[in-house]
DNA sequence: GACTTATTTCTCAAAAGTGTGACATTTTAA
DNA sequence: TTAAAATGTCACACTTTTGAGAAATAAGTC
């Protein structure tokens, strides 16, 4: 096993504990990423340390997936599609990310280099969400902020769809986008 | 102060803090609550013990909603919208009763009376769900299953709404079920 | 005012979680 | 095969969290 990646194996593996518990003991974490406690902090001298890494690496999955979209879409009905699809790729990441920026004891504010990465990252959501508005693509009877929400729980129903495993994973994405396009149509 | 208060308001504080942190100090949830820590614990001698209440109220307060609108409006399509805006009312209830059936650690079983009752609850949502398709009135492209995540999905986007106030509060019911419908819609 | 009940304050000891050093063991690569 | 790198084991000091006892205080009731 080569360092790289035992350090992803650990930051993966937070992720997934951390979504659901946040202050879940260490132990359970190296337990998920099947190494000691004491090869996790090899790799993150703190709890903090280890929390910023995950953070880190979440804003780089989704940044990365969004961005191939936005540049490789012109069309913008076509580019929200995707998006959608990028972010159920992302899944528990992009929803934890959101969660992070948005509870209660963060305070989020442009000047932090963090969460001006992340507003760039889903500005470019709501940036595509607006022009589909403009060109009466979609309903202007909804507000912006809904829609973005909208999609957030949509991918969140996708996420434990898939979790549970009641819907078959080839239609997720189907029904995700089925959902979601008719849920904001004119 | 009565002392029914005083254990609501701690279970209601709970709740809240727990939806985001399950292993929250429980410190951090008497300072919610507005109590000591240690009146906490003259109401709960465990953590288990308050986890187990904040379970039981949740569930207790999802049944009440959910039945009174499962029995008040026979026609199928008026009772879903009905039961989805119960579905918001109980809010952070609902979502945190959700994920603690359906998390990992959890092993949702029948046997359980815990998890029968959730059953019994949410079968409603099922079944409602089940008969708009008999009768034609959503599409069955879509899997029963699909339904009942997107109902959660959409509920958390309401939820998370009402908490970043991006959305006006007297539209976030109307937008709910408006996606809702036509993201489902034959 | 005396009495009951709920709460707070202060205290303490046990338990759980955290981070690190020293050394053994395994894996990897030359 | 062997040296280096990575990981595991164990022990330790330390902090936080937990749960409960005892007495003081506040609040409501008769």
């Amino acid at each position: 096993m080569e360092m790289k990646n035992t350090r992803q194996k650990i930051t993966d593996a937070a992720i997934e504990i951390f979504n659901e518990d946040l202050s879940a003991p260490l132990e359970i974490v190296a337990e998920k990423a099947e190494v000691t406690r004491r090869t996790l902090h090899r790799y993150f001298t703190d709890r903090q340390d280890l929390v910023l890494a995950c953070h880190a690496a979440m804003q780089e999955s989704c940044r990365k997936a969004i961005d191939v979209v936005y540049t490789s879409f012109p069309e913008p009905l076509e580019r929200f599609e995707n998006m959608l699809y990028a972010a159920i790729d992302c899944g528990v990441k992009f929803s934890f990310l959101h969660r992070m920026h948005n509870n209660d004891h963060h305070n989020h504010t442009a000047k932090d280099e963090n969460c001006s990465k992340y507003d760039v990252t889903f500005n470019k959501f709501r940036m595509t969400i607006e022009e589909l508005q403009r060109k009466n693509l979609i309903t202007t009877e909804l507000s912006v902020e809904w829609v973005e929400m909208l999609c957030t729980g949509i991918v969140t129903a996708a996420i434990n769809s898939e979790k549970s495993g009641n819907v078959a994973k080839v239609n997720i994405k189907k029904f995700a986008w089925f959902s979601l396009s008719k849920g904001i149509l004119v």
